[in-house]
This record gives C-alpha cells, sequence and structure tokens, in this order.
DNA sequence: CTGAAAGCGCTTACAG
DNA sequence: CTGAAAGCGCTTACAG
C-alpha cells in the first residue's frame, strides 16, 4: 500500500499486456468481454489509479484548465467558479485558479501555463488586462485556448460569454420609469472597464429613448465597491438638482450608496429610490432589500466551461459558437419606490 | 513558433547535452559559467518553457495542491484562497479547487487527487467530510500530505490551521458585558460544526465566568446562513425573557438577523446589541456596521500553504508544526451599544 | 564540469 | 482482439 501500483502492475495481474490495460480503461470496446472483466477485477483489486503526469504526457493534454481572477478575494466571482468548475470535472478536466494581480507580482507570464503545459486552456474573468498581455495571448495557437467570460476585452476576436448588460440596464431604467422616477442618475463603474462602458451606453440610450432628463452631474463616477457607493452617495447629497432614482453599476456599489445614506439621515427608497446589478446573494438580506438586474453566474460559469472545451476538443470547427449571452433578470425588492 | 521548443531544441542551440540544460535550469551552480550564460542565452531565444508533465512524471511530484471547499460559492473563502494561492505560487506550486459537494456528486474520490499524482498535497476548508472519506484520508502514506484549515476534524491526527475561536468568543462576550449587558444570548451554528462547538462551549464557559443569567433558549439554533439569522430573529422576538445583547456565530447569521429585526420594526442596537464573528469585508459597510471579531483570513490561507508545502518536502520532519492558531481581534463598530 | 543513457508511466500506431 | 515497441520531455545517478 505504500506505492499506487501501475499499468504495469495490473497488466501482470491480469496476465495481459499493458497495451490492453490502457485500452479497457480507456477503448473498452476495443476489447473483448472476457478480457474486458478480467483486466477490471485486476484493476479493482490492486487498487490502480492512472498516473495523470504519465497520461498527460502522453497525449500532450493538461487535463485541465486555468481560470484567471482580476482578485480572489472578490465574492462575486464565486457562484461563477462554481458553474465552471462543475462542468469541467464532468469531462474529467481540473480548475486551476490564479489572479491577474498575482501573476503579475510574481512576474510568471499568463502565456507560460499554456506554454509549459499546465493548462490546455484558459477561462478569463478580467477585462481588464494590459495590452502587453493581450498581445501575448493573441499568437495564432493560442487563439482557440482562451475564451473570457463575464467581461471581455474590445477590439479582439476572442471568443466570450457574458450577461445581458445592455438588456438589464435598459431594463432597469425601464422599470424605474415606469414607477415613476423621471430624473435617474447613474453610479458608473471603474473607467475603461467594458462593463461599465455598456452598462452606461446603455443607460444613456435609454433615458433618451424614452425621452427623461439628463443631467451631466448624474452620472457619477465610481467603480464596483463599497467605498465608490459611499462617494457616491456623498455627491447625491451635495447635488443642488438630485435624481429621484440611481441605477448604480453594481449590487456592491449601491449597497454602500444606501449605506451612506443612511449614516446621513437620509432614507431609502423614500428619498431616493436605488437599484444595483448582479444580484449578489447579499441583495436580498440588505436592508432595504435590494432591487436589482439578476446575472445568472452558474449559468455563466457552466456555459464558459462548455464553450471553453468544445473548442479546445475541435480547434478546426468554423461553426463554434464564438459569443454566448446569458439571459439577465429583473428582481424588484424594497429599494426602490414608486413616485 | 507552432510548437514550444524542447530541451533537445535547446541543447541543439546551445551545442551541449540535454542534461546540461536541465542543470542550468534546474541545479545552475553545477554547471560552468560559460556554458551556463550559453545555454541561457539559447533558453532565451528559443522561448524555452519547461513542459510540467514531463517534469512531474520525471520527479514524481505534480508541483500543485488541491484547495477542497465546501461550497465554491461562499464567499468567506475567498480572502483565504487568496493567501494560499499566494504562498503556493511563491512556491511554484499550483492550485486546484474543487468542493465537497461536486466531488461527491460526480462520484470521483477525494484520495484520487493524491493517487493519480494529480496533486501532491490538499489543503481542506470542510469539517463536515463524511466520516468515510475521513477514514480513506488517514491512510498512512497520506498523513503529511492532508492539512485542514479554518476547520478541522475532531479525533484525527492531522495537522490544521485555524483561528483563535475560543478566544475571540471569549473577548465577544467580556466585550458586551464590559459595555453594562448581563443578558447575552448566541445564536449557534450548525449543529455538528467544529466551529459551532468550539464558539459555543466558549461562549458558555465565559458566561459562567463572568457569572451572568443562563437561560437554555437564549441558545438559538441556526447555521451560518443569513436565513439562520432571520429564523433566529423571530426567535428571539417571541421569548418573553429576551437577552440584550446576541453574539451571532458568523457575520451573515448577523446579518440576516438585523435584516429580519428591521422588517419586524426593531431597532440595533437600540432595540438589541448585536455582534458576529468573522469580520467580513461587508461587515463595515452594513447598516448598521457590524461588531465582529475579525479573522486574517489572509494570513490564514497563507500560513495553511507554507505548512502545507514544509511537511512534503520533508516528510520525515517530526518536529514540524502540528497546529497553527492565528491569532483574531475584537472590532467594535455600530451594531452594537452600552446598555 | 559534462555527456550518454536509463527510465518516470502511460498511449497508440503497427503488425499479427 | 492483442502484444511488442516506440516515444511523450524531462531529470539524474553514473562515469569520465
Amino acid at each position: 500500500m505504500s506505492k499506487t501500483s501501475t499499468l504495469q502492475d495490473v497488466a501482470r495481474v491480469a496476465g495481459v499486456s499493458t497495451a490492453t490495460v490502457s485500452r479497457v480503461l480507456s477503448h473498452p470496446d476495443m476489447v473483448s468481454e472476457a478480457t474486458r472483466i478480467r483486466v477490471s477485477n485486476a484493476v479493482e483489486v490492486s487498487g490502480y489509479r492512472v498516473n495523470r503526469a504519465a497520461r498527460n504526457l502522453r497525449t500532450q493534454r493538461a487535463h485541465s484548465v486555468l481560470v484567471l481572477l482580476p482578485d480572489l478575494a472578490n465574492p462575486f466571482f464565486s457562484a461563477i467558479l462554481e458553474g465552471i468548475s462543475l462542468n469541467l470535472s464532468r469531462k474529467g478536466y481540473s480548475m486551476l485558479i490564479a489572479s491577474t494581480k498575482q501573476v503579475h507580482d510574481s512576474g510568471e507570464r499568463l502565456i507560460d501555463y499554456l506554454d509549459d503545459a499546465r493548462a490546455d486552456g484558459m477561462i478569463i474573468l478580467d477585462g481588464g488586462l494590459d495590452a502587453e498581455v493581450i498581445s501575448s495571448l493573441k499568437v495564432a495557437a493560442h487563439s482557440t485556448r482562451i475564451l473570457f467570460a463575464c467581461e471581455w476585452v474590445n477590439e479582439t476576436e476572442f471568443p466570450s460569454v457574458r450577461s445581458e448588460n445592455r438588456r438589464g440596464t435598459k431594463a432597469a431604467v425601464r422599470y424605474l420609469h415606469d414607477i415613476g422616477h423621471r430624473k435617474i442618475g447613474h453610479v458608473t463603474g471603474p473607467e475603461g472597464n467594458v462593463l461599465m462602458q455598456a452598462r452606461k451606453e446603455a443607460f444613456v440610450q435609454e433615458i433618451i429613448a424614452l425621452g427623461l432628463e439628463q443631467q451631466p452631474e448624474w452620472l457619477i463616477p465610481g467603480d464596483f465597491s463599497l467605498a465608490a457607493g459611499c462617494v457616491a452617495a456623498k455627491a447625491w447629497i451635495a447635488l443642488e438638482n438630485r435624481p429621484t432614482a440611481m441605477f448604480c453599476v453594481s449590487d456592491q456599489v449601491a449597497m454602500g450608496f444606501i449605506s451612506e445614506m443612511s449614516r446621513r439621515n437620509f432614507k431609502v427608497p423614500e428619498d431616493v429610490s436605488v437599484m444595483g446589478f448582479d444580484d449578489i446573494d447579499l441583495a436580498e438580506q440588505f436592508i432595504p432589500p435590494l432591487t436589482s438586474i439578476r446575472q445568472d453566474r452558474l449559468l455563466l460559469g457552466q456555459t464558459a466551461a462548455t464553450m471553453l472545451l468544445e473548442r479546445l476538443e475541435s480547434p478546426d470547427d468554423a461553426g463554434a459558437e464564438h459569443m454566448a449571452i446569458i439571459p439577465v433578470s429583473l428582481i424588484v425588492r424594497g429599494s426602490t419606490a414608486a413616485l
């Protein structure tokens, strides 16, 4: 028991060649039933486990996928990871995790994960990679091995999976309009982020489409953090002409916003309706419960994994999906009220 | 550029044997300076990257560690993962992630990660594993390859890293006592969980040590979820003789508790002081900001990674640390008030 | 200090 | 249907 048995050991026990044992394990239909049974028993009694390093070397596949996060400590990603992991493990793949920050700080290069055969492909959840890093990923040999999920990179050909950011944003604005709001503001995300960009554009388009009042100072700059929400709340308070409803680029921002409002003795939704985007777990439990646009993060993760594996397994399939869009839905709760 | 170059290629360019190239990469001091420089240049120009599968097969090491979570979607673990990943990558190890639920559902066996050479060791963040799984992990060959972090398993010899659960709990009770509370309740965690057990015991001990009133119904059963906090709040409301302060087993529970109180028009901390445990990111932004016991999750993760690698690299070192305890600290915020 | 050679444990054409 | 043999790309005693 001190050492795992090898194919050799199993072959000896079963009285066949290692080739046959390997076939029983990987291509059972190539083997006669009698042999299959005998070998299976031998595998059983010897407690044989395939050695992945050997298989990987021989097959030239790592049987694992790297997931790159901007920041491991961000809880937004956990459900996405769950979805990715689920569909990877169904196909016998392992999930490696790294964060952009750490890869960068350690002086590693992202592309090394592919080049040194640690991973067959990667799912990138960070749209904010350096142009330099992006271009290193563009090398032809890698183009089918990389997929962006949730975020993406403009002006590149990488396939991606994302939520309906625009439709969700427009649904948010329309909902606020429908319940009577005519002065609607927006706390935006970090400058240059593709999500913030998509949502901001869709926001402005819908405001125009509905013929609502526009004020430059109603677009309050922020990022995706709680702190940004607090700062935005102070900005709202300082306004002469205040919006009656604020659409925040994320739930975290909305929570920060509401939190600061409460500290300053303003009431949500009485003094201002506030809504977020994402519908993170805590949104429902927040005080007041947060109206939000729900992203199906589990499905997004599952879709990303499945798409990447399909591309890895048939790299030449020109018909492979290049983009998947995951539906979002409006979740109405207590942080917004009719005017 | 279509194919990564191998040691062979580099050796040809540098005019040396593959053995020498390998030495320059792994044991540079075994090689003359002239050769080292020549080989390094060859490595450079050929863009050589070591093939991990080959190295792993040859060295009989996976150079990766599996981190097992109870549930990928639980944000509590993200900072711990960050710490683990940080110290693993510093030593050239990759981090694999799996969740107990998925491993179980997929019919995989946890031990396979070790047996099939996918990982050299594992860090387990789930103290609630089946007895059957635990015993499969106890096989002598694996005892130095497994480490529990955050949670642990009673009556086993596995090394572990954990926070000061008892000291933190006692500090919480003492603080509530110091600001004037004499009737203190506790929302406990899931039955059988080691953390909930440790905290509950310490809670009762400190209540006794301070000579405070004890009522069985002031120990309100829960788990670690928001929902449990809501249920506990209803239980508190239903009490004839209500505690003036509640110590909750986690921040999530405390937030659920406060959330439900607010819905029922009770005020925190005016009607009851509430505190949590963990000090998750959101604690500070909650309304009211949550008094809590801070766990240093980053340090906990880093310590876990470092301890495991030490044990992996010197399996016979009887003097290796078997347990590490990470300090906690009391963070006072607005959800508790003097009586 | 350096090289020739063996071998880690698999998988897969190839031949029978 | 099955086996002998080559080889994936490394590392490391061993010999010089």
